[in-house]
This record gives structure tokens, C-alpha cells and sequence, in this order.
DNA sequence: CTGAAATACTTGAGCGTTCAATTGTGTTTC
DNA sequence: GAAACACAATTGAACGCTCAAGTATTTCAG
């Protein structure tokens, strides 16, 4: 490895204020959501994510895809939500190395239920903060990012079919 | 609570990538460190905190509120680095509560071995992926939210006394 | 058509984080 | 000076995530 080029003054008081902010956000939303709804920030995203698809169901690939999740932790995450009885598993017939998920009534309860916290959440501790500017330029910077930890990200490329307000 | 007011189209969109940035640098910052310095990203910041403070040595109270950290999980944190002789625990003799954490000349050398690939990373996954102008946004965005998030965050308030490069 | 490779998903161990409870020590208050 | 309170740090159980390994099933190459 080449002579390390360390970060300057600048770099270092971004780096350091933005690992914190990224921190505490994560935990207040994990917070708040186990608190008021029993559920991880990730599970809430992994019923966000199933209620958006066309008939509430993906295969486990394509759910992990779009969440940029590894399988094995989607598994888990499976198993755990369908033990809870949010969502329902079966094998595709054509392909039966896939499985399909299934968001259940209950687990649409429980999103619509958690929805409102949630969204009150994100806005006091990202959007309420930020001035319109800051927000898309917040994008870009994201965006920035994802081209080189996720250059082959896939968005969900269907139309939202009856999208209802729960998305986060 | 009142009527939820629901992101628009922009701030889904932010919001999802920001989310998804965010998840993923985490992931890549915590993966390098595990697998070329067998650290976790965590366990990294703690060396580092300590690395700069005077005399190497803080206390646990005071080391927690630096890295926004519960007091339990650098009790945990601090139990495993010290095991593996990083770090050095010890009660303070005027005040036999406060424990005093020092970085170990083994805890240096792991941090100093550490820190090329690591700042390496943060500039592959953040800053060569940033203008100069993005960094300066990014450091404003950062702020903001930590002005609710952690309204009453402090700083490490000391001069650098013999500041080595590993500043993370 | 058969063996090898690719794909889809699951499993279990290990580990870090969280939360609630606990221990030990100092500081107030009456 | 004793009781109540505040503070510093630790502990253990529960739990989600990671990684490596494993099981099916399908596709592909010769």
C-alpha cells in the first residue's frame, strides 16, 4: 500500500461528526421502534419494503437485494417475523430453490401500527433539522456513496400498486 | 399525536438512500477492520479516543460520553480489549468509583497498524467519492442532526499533546 | 445424459449491543 | 452520623448480525 494519506483537519471533524450523528440516529430509530412497536429498524424495513411489492410478496433474493441485506440475515429475520406470524414463507413451484415471502395481514397491522411513530421519528431527527438544501444535497452525498459500495444497487422497479401511507 | 404528516417523494428518496449509504459504509468500515486488523470499527474508535487523550488515559465515564457510547457497552468493549492486553484498567485512589482506562504500548501498536487501511477505506467508501464542497455539507448536515440528537455533546477539550497520525 | 458448477436459501456458532438489575463508593441532608 | 440519594462502573440474559459451512435444486458443458 502506497504512502497512507491521512485526513486533514477538514476531513477529520466531518468524519468523526458524521460517524456520531450516524450512530445516534440508528440508535433512537432502533429506539423507538422496539419500544413502541416490538420490532427492529430492520424488520420495520423488511415489512415496508414486502407491503410495496406487488401482491405484498418477493423471493427472499430480490427482498435481500432491495434491501441490500445478506441472505443470511434476511433468513433469520424470517424466521423471526414468521414465528410472529407477519409474514408467510412457501416454495415457488416452477423453481423450488426459491421461496417466496408473503406479508400477512398482521404484519400490515403491525406496519400501519408503527408507521406513524416511525415517520414522527425520522422527521425529528433527520428532516426537521435539515433545511430543504440540506436534504438534497444529503442525497447526492448518499448517492455519492452508494455508486462505489453499490454500483449495481437495483431499485424496486414495479409501480406502486396501492401504496398506502406506511412507507418509511 | 396529530395527524402524520408522511415523507414526500424527495424525502423518501433521500431518506431511503441515506439508509442504505449508511448501512452499507458501516458494514465496509466494520468488515476491513475486522478482517485486516481483527477489530471491530467500535473497538477501533475506543484505541483511537484513547490514543489521542492525555497521558493515553481517560475514564470510562468520560471516555463513553466522547464516543457517545452507554457505559455498558464500553464495560463489555473494555473487558475483551483488555483480555487481549490493549488497554489497561485501574481504580482511581481519590475516588474509588471512576475507573481509569489506559491505552497499552500493545493497544498503540495494534492501533497504529491498524490505521493506514482504515483511512484508506474511509477515503474509498467517502471522501473520493465527495467534492470539497460535499464535505462541507456533509459536516453541517452531521451537525445538525447531532444538534438534537446529542444537544449537549462534548469534545474532546485538551491540546493534541503528541498526535501520531492514527487519528481515525 | 452425466458430472460439475451455479443458484437459492438455511443453519449454527461466535460476538457485540442493549436493557434492566446490581455493586460499590461518594455526597447530602436533617 | 445515619439514611437517602447520586454517581461510576459492571454483569448477565436476550437478541440480531456475521461468517463459514451445509442442503437442495437447477443449469450448463462436454
Amino acid at each position: 500500500m502506497a504512502e497512507t494519506r491521512w485526513l486533514d483537519d477538514g476531513e477529520q471533524n466531518t468524519w468523526r461528526a458524521f460517524l456520531m450523528a450516524v450512530n445516534l440516529l440508528d440508535g433512537a430509530l432502533d429506539r423507538q421502534l422496539r419500544h413502541d412497536a416490538g420490532l427492529p429498524h430492520a424488520y420495520y424495513q423488511i415489512l415496508a419494503m414486502l407491503s410495496e411489492a406487488p401482491g405484498r410478496e418477493l423471493t427472499m433474493t430480490r427482498l435481500a437485494r432491495l434491501l441490500r441485506s445478506s441472505p443470511s440475515r434476511l433468513s433469520h429475520a424470517a424466521a423471526r417475523l414468521e414465528g410472529d406470524g407477519m409474514i408467510h414463507r412457501h416454495k415457488r413451484p416452477e423453481d423450488r430453490r426459491t421461496v417466496i415471502v408473503e406479508i400477512t395481514p398482521v404484519g400490515m397491522k403491525a406496519l400501519e401500527d408503527a408507521a406513524p411513530g416511525h415517520v414522527h421519528e425520522v422527521r425529528r431527527v433527520l428532516f426537521d433539522t435539515l433545511s430543504p438544501e440540506q436534504v438534497g444535497q444529503l442525497r447526492e452525498i448518499s448517492e455519492s456513496m452508494l455508486s462505489v459500495l453499490d454500483p449495481q444497487g437495483e431499485e424496486p422497479r414495479y409501480p406502486d400498486p396501492d401504496g398506502i401511507g406506511t412507507r418509511d
